[in-house]
DNA sequence: TAACTTTGTGAGCATATAGTAATATAGATA
DNA sequence: TATCTATATTACTATATGCTCACAAAGTTA
């Protein structure tokens, strides 16, 4: 492997990393119609205020976000509404999980 | 959010952060083409076995990976080649990122 | 049987991450 | 100005993760 592979694999496994949270995920999907403040993501996905900032915290960093300031509000939108893939990539993965436990149930 | 939303914000989530790590996301790039013994991953993604045969734990347990015993080897497969697609999705946010970037150093 | 190979795992350490409570900051409003 | 609201941040604790070394288990070969 080369030098810059590496470097490629660590920045696509941090954007990854970023989404890899139940809370964030609910987030990324809570912003799929639109841009939201801090305060009704907090609501929607039932976590504290100060925690649902610092996933937003994450997610920034990662460049999965952006925010503009509207008076005391703060709202997020997704910066790349591509994000949204990541979770459906995943549903064959656990639809095959599901497949192979209900195969496996049949048969106690 | 319902109670099986959150369930399967973490099921997906659990998923997702097994592929957001550079070494995982590399032994999942190199069994693009097929199974790979456990030494050949170590060897191409340059890493001590005993830590990826952790990773590759990582991965099974995720439903990321699958294997069979050949002899004294282990050979591993993707159990869903759409987990590549994850990387693929990833590219995106990248390139939003570099595009940011170098139009921030062209004002230097 | 003895030595070797391949893989997995336990123990231990360092670091990262998640969450909470309290506080700071900035803007809006009375 | 004083107060209220929305958000971010600091300090802290608990837990999870990543890595390495050493060793165990299972299969192969001499």
């Amino acid at each position: 492997m080369k030098t810059h592979e590496k470097k490629l694999y660590q920045f696509k496994a941090a954007v990854i990393a970023a989404a890899g949270h139940p809370i964030r995920l609910a987030i990324i999907d809570f912003l799929k119609d639109g841009e939201q403040c801090v305060c009704d993501i907090a609501k929607h996905v039932e976590a504290q205020r100060s925690n649902v900032s610092r996933h937003l915290g994450v997610l920034l960093k990662a460049g999965i976000v952006e925010y503009r300031k509207e008076g005391l509000k703060v709202m997020y939108c997704l910066k790349t509404p591509c994000v949204l893939d990541l979770a459906n990539c995943v549903v064959n993965v656990l639809r095959k999980q599901a497949r192979e436990t209900s195969t496996l149930l049949k048969r106690l």
